[in-house]
DNA sequence: ACCGTTTACGCAACCGTTTGCGGTTAACAT
DNA sequence: ATGTTAACCGCAAACGGTTGCGTAAACGGT
């Protein structure tokens, strides 16, 4: 069975080509009576147009090129997800470009999206990025960018954000009123905006309330643990805040190691999965991967109707949720 | 900035766009010293092919299509990430379409493959997939297909899968091993091949043996954990087996709150991101998706290559990971 | 009957790259 | 000097759909 093209059908309708492209779709140059002759031929052989084709001729790929440093980084499937079902309804594909962290690969992925001639960009910064100067490379193509979750505090794109600094100091806060006096505070690469606004804000808090601050850092589900296990041993902790989930996953392994569950405080942010379910008792950031991801395919869609929309960075809301005790 | 083609170099070079052509790829007929000239102008106007008009010409997308039920069930992320690192390499791209487990969807997800005319499909099938008739669409655009995971028994198609019915029974053997008399099994969607496989499997070591089992069947962690906690009041039971990662914490979280952890033994299938971490004592099968992902993806390109290659079933080895007790 | 306008369709170029084929030149053998 | 061959490069078509422009027919108005 040959794949069927426009010419096939022109043929069987007596038209040129021209004219089917046309009436398949609604050009008002064409008579209803030939519009429904030819539609009907097109729908008998089940003629689907080359997308190809016709992206190449109007140079647009209805690709939406999503950048991104690591895949399995906790809430990271819930944001393509949530991007996914956005931009499939746009008619658009997705197509992701997984940096590892590297800033030699996130430029690689930028050419490629250019290469590939996306009609947008939708992007998380690696730990690696401080400059974002290679994001120009996109401007030749004039490509829209816009900037998600691991965004930076200087820059002049769109950008869709959580709260950081204000949740972070929620988090805080609730430490506060639960009286707790010893307190420990992970967080990830300090190249990163989000470590940044999250440590600025949590570590604002507790000065304020002339509470003391335990700082550290870890990049794995199994550093924060064994560093949570040090710590147990080492101090009389009270509490323990966690800028992500795998952060969090380590160091609920280890408090509930030490059987120290009742003892000391969780908190941090959290897509909500798997933690409250097991732990009914920690108290988390809502960080709603999919929401996120909705958000930004909708900044960048709008950024494609009108070129010219101002740079603004979007914060969108997040609920701190207050576990069971 | 003008982005700039093929015709501009041949401009400047003083030679025909197909000079510049063949010259770009190494071709025998250009002189290596024109070569060297056409080749430092293009890096020099940092020129990047127009990859949607060569794909176009030759009838290429360099694209693979994933079809998939839903995107964050559990280990999917993990499977897309093996098979996007596996596709990258070889200069291809991935489009997801989830399907949401509707059998309309996917019909729909694969008509738009061929629209984008991939050059392959990798999918898993939707629990509503039945007969498999309709991934015949497309055999008419000469589209390999391999499917994974959610596969069926009664296929003409590449597949790689796990060995279900074989890790279900080494689960029950385990069980027995450790003396429990009192078990309930958790399975998933009755139309899915691996519910029927490690259903298959687990139940007939039981039966070997003369224990009883008890089958629930649940779609989500809520369910799994409502029903293990009427379970936990009922009756005296002394294991569960999961068949995912979502159903073992439901199962888990019921266990925990019951305070039976040290009591009633807990064995499924899991992707070892969470579940060992925090509960060090739960023995699963590791479901590795990465590693699933990888071996879908090498398949199709063997087919690729050679389209002739007869449709075998490929069942990777897993190991059953024995928790700490 | 004449002219202007609308309706409805075809022609052909175009998007950028690839490729079969043909042509030109120079080198070499006879 | 003529024929042969290989090396090297250009011409032009092609991929399939889109679109500006042209035009013939139909129509409406006076």
């Amino acid at each position: 069975m040959k794949v069927i093209t426009i010419k096939d059908i022109a043929q069987m309708a007596n038209v040129s080509p021209s004219t089917v492209s046309r009436a398949l779709k609604d050009h008002p140059d064409i008579s209803s009576d030939l519009k429904i002759k030819i539609k009907e031929i097109a729908d008998a052989l089940n003629f689907k147009p080359n997308s190809f084709a016709s992206n190449f001729r109007k140079q647009k790929s209805q690709l939406i090129g999503v950048i991104i440093p690591k895949f399995c980084n906790s809430f990271v499937p819930d944001v393509i997800d949530g991007i996914t079902s956005f931009v499939n309804d746009k008619n658009f594909q997705v197509i992701i470009l997984p940096t590892n962290d590297d800033l030699t690969k996130e430029k690689e992925a930028i050419q490629k999206c250019c290469d590939y001639r996306v009609d947008g960009i939708l992007m998380s910064l690696s730990v690696e990025t401080s400059s974002i100067d290679h994001l120009k490379i996109a401007d030749a193509y004039n490509i829209p960018i816009v900037i998600f979750d691991k965004a930076t505090n200087a820059s002049n794109y769109h950008q869709v954000v959580i709260n950081d600094r204000l949740m972070a100091e929620s988090c805080g806060q609730q430490l506060i009123n639960e009286k707790r006096k010893n307190i420990v505070g992970f967080f990830g690469h300090e190249n990163l905006a989000i470590t940044k606004n999250r440590q600025l804000g949590f570590t604002s808090i507790l000065t304020k309330n002339n509470l003391p601050l335990t700082i550290e850092y870890a990049s794995s589900s199994v550093e924060a643990y064994q560093k949570t296990i040090a710590l147990i041993d080492k101090n009389n902790i009270d509490a323990v805040f966690g800028i992500s989930d795998e952060l969090l996953i380590g160091i609920i392994a280890a408090v509930r190691e030490k059987q120290k569950l009742n003892e000391i405080a969780i908190i941090g942010f959290s897509d909500g999965s798997t933690i409250p379910l097991l732990f009914p008792g920690v108290s988390y950031v809502y960080h709603d991967g999919r929401k996120l991801g909705h958000e930004a395919a909708k900044t960048l869609f709008e950024l494609l109707d009108n070129p010219l929309f101002t740079p603004t960075t979007n914060e969108i809301n997040v609920d701190l949720k207050i576990g069971l005790s």
